[in-house]
RNA sequence: GGCGCUAUCGUCUAGGGGUUAGGACGUGAGAUUCUCAAUCUCAAAACCCGGGUUCGAUUCCCGGUAGCGCUACCA
């Protein structure tokens, strides 16, 4: 049988790290066993669903470079035979299963309020017992539930589960039993006609002929029920079942993501959504890269580097590990300058300028001479961020130039009050003011001649110079960014770019001060 | 409280009845005749505890402990 897996997120908010990784483990399993991936939005809770977020949730699923063959954005034409795919949108069918099972006898109306079931639950952890459902509408004859809820009582619908231990057979993590009186008899439909998640699952994942359930491990526990409600529709005559059997899916769950704190990862956390390492800058090859490598590794697990297809290639569900992973910002910012730096200039350059804009560097639309410009800038500023979103900072040095601030930095006065820092900034001056504009040239030309006549080499002769140009002893290499800055100087930017001739006499003006 | 899942360097993990317990991130040191970063080299760093099974357990079993999850008319 072919493989069909689902991921199916409530659309409550910004997409997690934790559910992107689920989404990717199915996906990743889907398309090593050639199988089907399907899209499923889970908004039976209406008071936290919001539809903005069903769009943004695809967005960032295909940011991250997953696709589906089956979801709620395609077409009844377009495949999708098992549709539709909100549950909100399924309603029906949970209500005509529901009908089905209290036919069969198999699930019950229940009319305790939930102000009474919240007594029973507070009794029973005061008495130590099992916080279960009591099962007290059970054995009500059912022609008096029936008419009870005919003349209008509110009720729930229940499923009556046998008394027999819910065994099943998880590929992540092994045999997994239950015994029956843990769970109680589940609430299948809301006395509001709703289903309930552990029903409304089964309903969907049975007739959209789900054959492997990847999800969190926190769904472990509500396997039982899930089972129970399977066995119960399998049980039922088969005119009833649309042709579906019913059979148990496989189940895999995937151990949770949690923060460095060893809680479940959040908010709290920081940056955990999609959207916000996209802004980051982070690569979405680096990101699904780091995700796979969180609870799962190829078997001899050395190595670290994998492209989408090669992790398709290599993928297994035996090599996911059982054990919770901590997040770690710090290897994924450490597989993002790899991606980073194997990355085509122009799709960095692409995704950068965004950014430079929005730190007020540049302008609206950048024409071509500055975009070649900004190229460069890129290019030799990369090396040393994390992330795109660092770039603007590194970028300082550039746009930003205050000689009286830099002379005040007390690491720099320890620069400056060198002994032999006057005269080489003095000199450098002197020699690189000749011609209005800096070339490379000149500017190895000046600092020779001044690693001449003041005998000053290596980090006296770098660092006096590199405070004078850039405000800082340290940074990016100075023959590169020489001709950047003067580069710089000549184009249109929102503050213009200060040329290393300014630059010298503004610092020579400050300083002897 | 009950039930369940989990337990190898700080972190992600490989491995598995006998190994110098492997790799990666991070950390430290060194190298790279401009610093910082990058890069390269080297180093330090782990089998949760207690029982059992066994000639031998980090590996298998049981118990404990800890972390996490479920215990809803949330998903």
């Amino acid at each position: 049988m072919a493989v069909r897996v689902r991921f199916a997120p409530s659309p409550t908010g910004e997409l997690h790290v934790g559910n992107a990784r689920t989404a990717l483990f199915n996906w990743l399993y889907a398309r090593r066993n050639r199988g089907v991936f399907v899209l499923r939005i889970e908004d039976t809770d209406v008071e936290r669903s919001e539809a903005r977020y069903e769009g943004q949730l695809m967005q960032d699923l295909r940011w991250l470079g997953l696709d589906w063959e089956e979801g709620p954005d395609h077409l009844p034409d377009r495949g999708g035979a098992y549709g539709p795919y909100r549950q909100s949108e399924r309603l029906a069918l949970y209500q005509r299963y529901a009908r089905e099972l209290i036919a069969a006898g198999s699930a019950y109306y229940c009319f305790c309020s939930p102000d009474e079931l919240e007594k029973d639950r507070r009794a029973a952890q005061a008495a130590g017992r099992q916080q279960i459902y009591s099962g007290k509408c059970r054995a009500l004859p059912p022609a008096e539930a029936i008419s009870r809820k005919e003349a209008g009582e509110t009720a729930s619908v229940r499923l009556r589960v046998p008394d027999e231990p819910l065994r099943f057979e998880d590929l992540v993590s092994g045999t997994v039993e239950f015994s029956p009186d843990v769970i109680g008899d589940p609430i299948l439909l809301r006395s509001n006609g709703t289903a309930a998640y552990n029903y409304a699952v089964v309903i969907d994942d049975g007739l959209m002929q789900i054959t492997h359930v990847i999800r969190g491990d926190d769904h472990i526990s509500n396997t039982p029920r899930q089972m129970a409600v399977y066995h119960a529709l399998a049980r039922l005559p088969s005119p009833a079942t649309d042709g579906c059997d019913w059979r148990l899916p496989q189940f895999a769950h995937l151990s949770t993501i949690l923060g460095p704190d060893h809680t479940r990862l959040s908010k709290r956390h920081g940056v955990t959504s999609l959207a916000h390492f996209r802004e980051r800058g982070i690569l979405p090859e680096a990101l699904a890269n780091y995700l796979a490598l969180l609870g799962w590794a190829p078997s001899g697990g050395d190595r670290e580097i994998f492209s989408l297809p090669e992790l398709v290639e290599a993928f297994s569900l035996e090599q996911v590990s059982r054990s919770p992973a901590i997040f770690d910002p710090v290897k994924l910012h450490w597989m993002n300058r790899h991606y980073l730096k194997q990355s085509d200039p122009e799709r960095v350059l692409d995704l950068a300028i965004p950014i430079f804009r929005a730190a007020g560097q540049i302008g609206e639309s950048p024409g071509e001479d500055l975009r070649r410009w900004l190229r460069g800038v890129v290019e030799l500023l990369l090396p040393a961020v994390d992330d795109l979103s660092q770039l603007p900072e590194q970028a300082r040095v550039i746009f930003e130039y205050d000689a009286a601030a830099s002379i005040a930095n007390d690491e720099n006065q320890q620069v400056l009050a060198e002994p032999g820092a006057r005269q080489v900034i003095e000199g450098f001056a002197e020699q690189a003011q000749q011609d209005e504009e800096l070339t490379v040239e000149r500017f190895r030309a000046a600092l020779d001649h001044v690693k001449k006549t003041t005998r000053q080499k290596g980090k006296s002769l770098f660092q006096p110079v590199r405070i004078a140009l850039t405000g800082s002893p340290s940074g990016r290499q100075l023959d590169r960014l020489v001709p950047l800055l003067e580069a710089g100087s000549r184009l249109e930017l929102p503050k213009p770019v200060k040329s290393c001739r300014q630059r010298l006499m503004e610092f020579q003006q400050a300083w002897q001060r």
